[in-house]
DNA sequence: TTTATTTTTTAGGTTTGCCTAAAATTTAAT
DNA sequence: ATTAAATTTTAGGCAAACCTAAAAAATAAA
């Protein structure tokens, strides 16, 4: 079976919305996807015959089996890409998404298959977020945020929560990306926030927002 | 500007027309793009109000400076994606067209200009098709059909004119491919058909329709 | 438990790109 | 030079994906 673009990033954006709230809801929909409420309801009945949604009027909707199938060769697809774009093009890490968003669309099985191939078949995208394999299967990356570990551990980031361009530049600016090196020094309990150390830059001090959305390895 | 998949595809359409025909028909375009002639003149209009094309009622049409200027960078687009995927994916130089269609219309310019640099900026494409420059400049190379050469001489193919997958399968049948060298042993004037001696291969015959598209390198 | 507010859906309309059938024009044949 | 045939365009329609405005349903507040 076959998608369009749109469908395709109605999937993707449900797909995405439910992993922070059970059900989806119509208005959140709209504003993911920058459209209308009217608009989101029209697709919701075409993805419901389609056999890719439980939804029921007024009651909100999510993916039914089929449907995640289908989500998660896109999210496959998008975070090929965007390891490409940034291991073998030198696009900067907090560039890839627009461009990612266009090629997750080309839908050649074939050429995605010769890509990951290409690649070396990664784990995670530059973002640290998980690839699903052919099969949709996601590899599981042992991980905290540096909100909820010990002082004083050495750690690696593995993966950045918000990918906003906000979030991204704030990081830049801390020398912070996937793989960096870094100790917690101390969190301040009055406000959560917590000075960090990144080998060869000076300490700093994050909030308990950044620090809730950088995560790190453990095992 | 930017332009629809679909005007891509017009303009892309009329221009290969072009290297043949001084002037595009609507019927020739049609056939082209698998579509009616009653679509293609509802197109045409579209281009011609965006200055694309020069276009008189029932007297057939061409691209105008920007139209030219629009169909090269898609050209260029398309030809890099075929060089990425038969150079660095390893698909065969016979099953490139179809997903590079699709890839060429993913529009963001620094990704192609990352892409071209990727690939250290190729001359041609996986089937000695010119790659335009960023400009729309096409580099010119130098070279004769195997019907036009002497008998005798070693040379190297630059290119195959006609791309259809019949004739790639036969190519391929007969070890022929960009690069390979060969000999032109004799020319049967009753028909045209030539001779040739792939090396480490026997020699065989191919008609004067299937030498007119092979072209190889002179100086 | 009514009433007010918010959310969601329906109704009706637009644009893009396609279609068929019929009319207009050009080209070819007698 | 007419007539016939082929080509091209117009007219009118359809589906996808969006929109606004109004109606319906669910949720929150009084």
């Amino acid at each position: 079976m076959t998608f369009t673009v749109s469908e395709e990033n109605y999937i993707k954006s449900i797909y995405h919305l439910q992993q922070q709230t059970e059900t989806v809801s119509t208005n959140s929909l709209a504003n993911e996807l920058q459209t209308r409420p009217a608009s989101v309801t029209d697709m919701l009945k075409k993805l419901q015959l389609k056999k890719l949604l439980e939804y029921e009027k007024y009651k909100g909707f999510r993916l039914s089996a089929t449907g995640n199938k289908v989500a998660l060769n896109i999210v496959r697809r998008h975070r090929l890409w965007e390891y490409f774009l940034v291991t073998k093009l030198g696009f900067e890490w907090n560039k890839v998404h627009a461009v990612a968003e266009e090629l997750e669309h080309v839908s050649s099985k074939e050429l995605i298959q010769k890509l990951d191939n290409f690649l070396n078949y990664p784990q995670t995208d530059p973002h640290g977020d998980p690839i699903p394999d052919v099969n949709g299967k996601i590899p599981v990356i042992n991980q905290v945020s540096i909100a909820d570990i010990a002082e004083k551990k050495n750690v690696i980031v593995s993966s950045v929560g918000n990918q906003s361009p906000a979030m991204l530049e704030l990081l830049n600016h801390y020398h912070i990306g996937i793989g960096t090196a870094l100790k917690v020094n101390m969190r301040f309990s009055f406000d959560g926030s917590v000075e960090i150390k990144v080998l060869k830059h000076a300490a700093c001090i994050v909030s308990k927002q950044v620090a809730k959305n950088i995560f790190v390895f453990y095992d």
